[in-house]
DNA sequence: ATAGTCCTGCAACGGAAGTGCATTTTTTCC
DNA sequence: GGAAAAAATGCACTTCCGTTGCAGGACTAT
């Protein structure tokens, strides 16, 4: 927990108590997380709370939205050291079809794409779907 | 107007006045529409109309959404001879960060992804952001 | 301790998507 | 052609998610 405090603290996010306690939820989840899963984990803190905690820790660097095609908006914990937005940290997105979770594969890069002339990019997203690993082994 | 209605009643969708007045407005498209565009093109007609008849163009294999992280579905219709979700047809979608406009760069096909062992994929989309050739131009 | 800044809670708003049901239009079948 | 059935449309209402305004509380700096 004194961990979280100094690193909000590195990111210039103050560390208050609200945030530490969503910052804790996101870093155990192994899945991205939708707002409203944030709000049924603190049943007791309120909507914009956590709304306006999120967008924090997104202009913040510390996490990143994730839009795997489901409606509503995702997210989950920036990478170590990732400057989100810049190309070399593009990871693609899984979205299973089967427990409907959505996760990072931080391991798989977004490959660089040739656009035709004329087009030029300053960021990627790459969602796939289909079944995950947990839910083919059964 | 005679060609659309035969090739509606070949994807097995009642030609009605407004659904190729529909079609015709999304051919004479080059890039991806809203709902909301296509109700102030049409503004006599229903919401929910408009609504429905995209949904059944999307049922029937004639239009694909394209959800290009601005929050509202986009929808485009589909390449000649596509069978959309199969992986020959996955094509990349970019959204200029200048025009806002979304398009179809049916050209450019999404290149095979490695995933890690254990997951298996049956779709995938790919959106690009930037800025695009004509505001490039500028 | 005071003023200023930032955070939180509550309420209300907004856009977009979706549903139920009555009405109209189109098809089917005699 | 005309009645019955099926499909499409129009209208009203709802839900879901994201967002904002504002007031009170907590924290920070001097
Ligand atoms: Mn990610
Ligand atoms: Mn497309
Ligand atoms: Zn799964
Ligand atoms: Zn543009």
């Amino acid at each position: 927990m004194k961990a979280i405090e100094k690193f909000l603290e590195e990111k210039h996010v103050r560390p208050t108590a609200m945030r530490m306690l969503i910052f804790k939820f996101l870093a155990q989840k192994q899945v991205a997380v939708t707002l409203a899963d944030i709000e049924i984990a603190f049943e007791k803190s309120e909507r914009t709370t956590i709304y306006r905690t999120i967008k924090t820790f997104e202009n913040s660097g510390i996490v990143h939205v994730i839009e795997d095609g489901s409606g509503v908006s995702k997210y989950a914990l920036c990478e170590a050291g990732c400057n989100c937005e810049l190309d070399s940290d593009l990871h693609l997105h899984f979205h299973c079809e089967i427990c409907k979770e959505t996760q990072c594969l931080t391991e798989t890069k977004i490959p660089h794409i040739n656009l035709p002339p004329g087009f030029t990019a300053t960021d990627a997203s790459l969602v796939v779907k289909g079944t995950c690993d947990k839910c083919n082994k059964e």
